[in-house]
Formats: structure tokens, sequence, C-alpha cells
DNA sequence: CCGGAAATATGATTATCATCATAAAAAAAC
DNA sequence: GTTTTTTTATGATGATAATCATATTTCCGG
């Protein structure tokens, strides 16, 4: 596809790419077919020749999302200083813009994490292959390779980082979100 | 209400807490107006004789649905032997059950968190105010009182419990979910 | 037992949405 | 340049949902 992609392969993934930027908006139940494919500039109708179905859809965005989130934590680890890698993460994924500003939606697994739960299979295969992936990641940040129990240290890390990105979202206090972010912060700093 | 609840006071009660149990377990965009109704025990058309709008019950509902999630957590939080409280909390909260169990829907916070940055402002207000609750109850099972620091550290903690529960739930792959919740149980136990 | 008030049911309305059949347009093949 | 195939658009259908006006039932004081 990426050598020779057809004109079908250019328009599937651009709605993919669109869908993902709308759940990670709006929630899974907020992505609407035809609100997709209008802002992929077509029309409604043709969706089903692209897709079997609007969960296969949902599946297939589910994990671009993840995948552009992964890639861009990915991205800010490998620019950190040496040793540092792990605070600079954290950091910027509980900094105040990833919280805040409204059209990006942040990482996936924030904007969709506690309705994945109540999604078709697809959806949370796809969803469970990204969060390994991101366990990873975190994990390689860990400082001491390879020592017993990293997997474990990089999952609580990120349940930490996650949860506080959720309920700084959903309260509706900007000082009590910013209160929570910081206190991650620095628990995740003191806890290495 | 509670000395003398009216017919309809008892109504829009059990219209709240159906609409609490639903929300926790099929979220937000899960509940629709007839099924409440009907799970209540009534018809779709008297709805608005008890609330404004589907919104106004969905404020009620959060808050119920926050109310009785703290209440059990208190309760077990209360019970348990001096100084092993806070363990014991997150013990619970963390328990397989509280992930698997479907029908009871566990935590409201996991169960809504991220649906919930997405919500009317009526929804989050009263999201906000259950937040701040359940930190509360955190930071009053920690060890040492008045502690500076302390109501932060709750806050880090309640962020790992939640994301982990979060996370547990979303994948696909019931020992990776145990693994998730394991890990945060060992973390919160090792920096108390 | 009865009449009036409160609570609930019936049914309609409007809107939105996923899905699909078929027509039009565009691209590719020849 | 015409035919054939692929891709996209139009429009319809059936389902579901929120809302509301009106009818019916239920409750309670007399």
């Amino acid at each position: 596809m990426s050598t020779n992609p057809s004109r079908k392969e250019v328009t599937h993934d651009r709605i993919v790419r669109t869908a993902a930027r709308i759940i990670r908006h709006k929630g899974y139940d907020g992505m609407g077919v035809a609100d997709i494919m209008k802002e992929a500039g077509l029309t409604h109708g043709g969706f089903y020749a692209h897709f079997e179905s609007r969960n296969a859809l949902l599946a297939e965005a589910a994990d671009q999302a993840g995948a552009e989130s992964l890639e861009r934590l990915g991205k800010v680890a490998a620019g950190a200083p040496t040793g540092q890698s792990l605070q600079v993460l954290v950091d910027t994924y509980l900094a105040d813009a990833n919280a805040t500003v409204p059209d990006w939606g942040g990482c996936t697994m924030a904007a969709l994490g506690s309705d994945t739960a109540r999604q078709d299979p697809e959806v949370r295969r796809a969803f469970t292959r990204r969060t390994r992936e991101f366990i990873d990641l975190v994990a390689r940040q860990l400082p001491g390779w390879g020592q017993p129990g990293q997997h474990e240290q990089a999952m609580a890390t990120l349940s930490c980082m996650v949860g506080a990105l959720i309920l700084s979202r959903a309260v509706d206090d900007p000082e009590l979100g910013q209160a929570i972010r910081r206190a991650a912060r620095e628990h995740l700093h003191d806890t290495p």
C-alpha cells in the first residue's frame, strides 16, 4: 500500500484517520457514519464499499488512534536526555496541554478507556495490542534494564498516568484537574 | 423525603437508582429513557413528569452512582483492621471481582471516567463532587494525619487505582488485566 | 362510595442513525 | 476514444430515541 496505493486504499486510509481523530475527541458513540464521511470529504452512502460495518471501522480507528498516540510519545521519549526519558514522558503526558487542548484529543487510552470495556471484541483486541505496546514503551524508559519486575512497574506507572489524565479531564474544576496531574507527576518522579 | 416520601418522590428515587445502575453498566450513552422507565416498572411517556430532560436524570444518576460507590468503599475502609485500611481499600478496589462481575458495574469513576469529560456541565459537576469525596476518603486512610502532601498522595493513589481498573477492564486478555491490577496493588503497597 | 387531584400510560412527532440498493461518475483497460 | 471496471453519490428504508400532548388510572379526603 505504501508503495502503490490504489485510489481506494487512499480513501480508506483517509476515512480511518478521520475516524481516529473523531473517536479520540468524541468517543466511540460520538462517531456517526455520516459525520466521518462528510469530514473525509465523501458522502455517507459510499461507506459500505470500504467497511463491512460501522464496527469494523471502529476497530480500525481505535487501532490507528492508539498508533498515533504511541508514535507521538515514542518520539518524546526518544528525544529526551539520557536517563531522563521516563520523567520527560510522564511530564509530557500529564502536561496541561495534553489535558486541555480540545481538538487533538490527547492520549487514546484516556479518551476511550472506560468505554472500551463495553465495545465489541474487534475493538477491544486493537486496544489490547496498543496497551501492550504502551506498557513496553514505558518499561523501556525505566532505569535498569532487564531487572525483575520492570514490566510490573511499567504497568503501575501507566495506570497512574492514564488514571490521572482521565480524572483530571473529567472534573469540572480546572484547578482540581491540575492538582491531580501534578500529584501524579510528583508521585511518579519519587518512585522510580 | 426520608420521613414522609410522597408517591412521586418514591418513584423519582427508584428511577434515579435504576439509572445509576444502568450507567455504571452501560455508560452514559447506553442509557435510554425508555429502558430506564421499563426497568423501573413504568412506561417511557411519564418520564418528563419527573425530570426536565434526559440530561437532568443523567446528572442525578451520576451523583447517585458515585454515592453508592463511595458508601461501599467507605464501609470497606471502616471495617479494616487499624493501620491496614489503605491496603484493604486498594485490594478490594483492584480485586478480580470488581473488575469482572458484570452486573454490578463496580466503581463509578472507572465505568464513566473517560466519558465524563464529554458530558454536560451538570453531570460533570456531580462527578467532580464525588471525586473530591473519593480523594478525601483515600486521604483519611493514609498513614500519618495532617502531614503535608497527604492530599496530593491521595490523588496519586486514586489515579493509580482508577487507571488500573479502567485498563484492566478494557483489555481483551483476562491475564493481562489481572497483571495490571496486581502490579498496581503492589506498587501502592510499596509506596505508602 | 365519590369527586378531584396527582401520577402514570398511550400514542404521536420529530430527529437521527446504520444500512443498503442502485445510479452516476471517474478511472483504467483496450 | 470507447468499453469495462472501480469508486463514489443519491436516495430509500427500517430502527431507535427523545420529547411532549393528551387520556387513563390511581390515590386520598370527604
